[in-house]
DNA sequence: CGATGAGTTGAAACGTCTCAATCTACGTGG
DNA sequence: CCACGTAGATTGAGACGTTTCAACTCATCG
């Protein structure tokens, strides 16, 4: 059970607040109004603006720090063939990026805005070391990973759906749960990535894409007027996607 | 580049050595000889056996541990449909199960054997009280964690190349690299799943998966006889599943 | 040695992709 | 501020690949 009793937020714009970060669990161990937290304070804030269009890092950047998003989306992307990308997810605010990258060294994706972002730079080696003096971070670390490959896990689920109905009917299922998690509307919110990027994230053709949206729209499940959505009928758009199995 | 030249072990029946388990690199910052060292032993070397149908856990079980494949393979499931499941993942020697249950207390999915396994279980509760006391094997967990989001983030490029031969071919590619890499042959193995299963897991009808198993044999690429597998041409498999991009 | 489950193969039905034309919204520059 | 250019989105028709259904073979095991 979740709650988004709050006044849903403008997905445009708004900032997640600390509160709904994916990274403020790592606040809670240390003791409010420390010398702690003005220590975790001093590593994280340091705040990084980017436009539509521009990346954030890029696949075999070197790695030096995870990022939480607090306003906008991200897409990260790997190339595929010679001169295709594929898609390989899309970031919402409150989620991080980069984690998979600590034992790496380097990026395994690019990251690129789909709309102007703000985000927050996490030094990832001071980040650990803070971890091995203050009591609980490496705890709420692992916890973060640990919730990053259950994500993971349920994208996977998400393309192994077979029929792109059932595909897009997750996907939109999957974004719209995200965003309730941050306080956003469950119902309505604005699709920032293109029906080209969703084709390839999903691994369907944009004219799929588009059919399937109109298609959605005539049996009442959503509305579609360009980037703008909203959804009608949550719970047969989870019937579509698979869910609803057993009585759990 | 990564080195294969010890002699190739068989995979059924032999196991994986300490040295080249994902959990190793736990054992590395503890002082050799040492008293931690013991400490470690003793949280780890809990064996468990199990044959071939039966469950390491189920979906839903509270989480205590995470275990590591000594030898055989297991696969982890999930329902699908009420009368259907989705198989989201192979589990070779070497490789690591329940990572993703650390945060969220139950874990995600059932595992079962696909054939005898032997495996090791970690107690995490008991595993992460050391990483307060040792120093570096919290950096350790974090790095494994990290490790199994990149997996993750690979699985599921493979399951996003479009067409079946693309994908069937990557999901043979990341067989012998993963067999490969914990000192199995990468050019011969055994299939210790069904056709069923793959077909399952990569989003095929078995039918199909059958078909492009003779189709790859008549290409010269593989020999399949039942269950055991023989790689000629890795080079051009990999080129099918989509590799050789750039010149990199 | 028959029973059973897994694997293979064929033919037809279906769904998705591709190609191509059209339409819409949006940003740019006149 | 309007007009145009462009990129994204929609829609249609045919080609292609994969699934489904069904028959059959082959190994394994009681």
């Amino acid at each position: 059970m979740r709650r988004a009793s709050h006044e849903a937020k403008e997905l445009h714009g708004a900032n997640v607040d600390c509160k709904n970060c994916s990274m403020f669990a790592l606040c809670l161990p240390v003791g409010v109004g420390d010398a702690d937290l003005d220590l975790l304070e001093r590593i994280i804030k340091r705040r990084k603006l980017i436009r539509r269009g521009e990346d954030l890092f890029r696949r075999g950047d070197r790695f030096h720090a995870v990022y939480a998003v607090k306003s906008g989306s991200i897409k990260t992307f790997t190339p595929a063939d010679r001169k295709t990308v594929q898609v390989t997810g899309f970031h919402l605010p409150g989620e991080l990026l980069g984690l998979d990258a600590v034992g790496a060294g380097v990026y395994q994706y690019s990251a690129r805005a789909l709309e102007t972002a703000s985000l927050c730079e996490v030094p990832f080696d001071k980040l650990e070391g803070l971890g091995a003096i203050v009591h609980g971070v490496q705890r709420q670390m692992l916890r973060i990973m640990s919730a990053q490959i259950r994500h993971d896990l349920a994208m996977h689920a998400l393309h192994c759906k077979s029929g792109a109905e059932g595909r897009l009917a997750a996907f939109l299922v999957n974004l719209s749960a995200r965003l309730g998690e941050r306080g956003f509307s469950r119902a309505e919110f604005r699709l920032s990535m293109s029906r080209a990027d969703i084709g390839n994230y999903l691994g369907l053709a944009k004219e799929t894409v588009s059919r399937l949206f109109t298609q959605f729209q005539e049996r009442q499940l959503i509305s579609v007027k360009r980037k703008s959505l909203r959804v009608h009928d949550l719970y047969r758009l989870e019937a579509l996607a698979g869910l609803h199995l057993a009585g759990a």
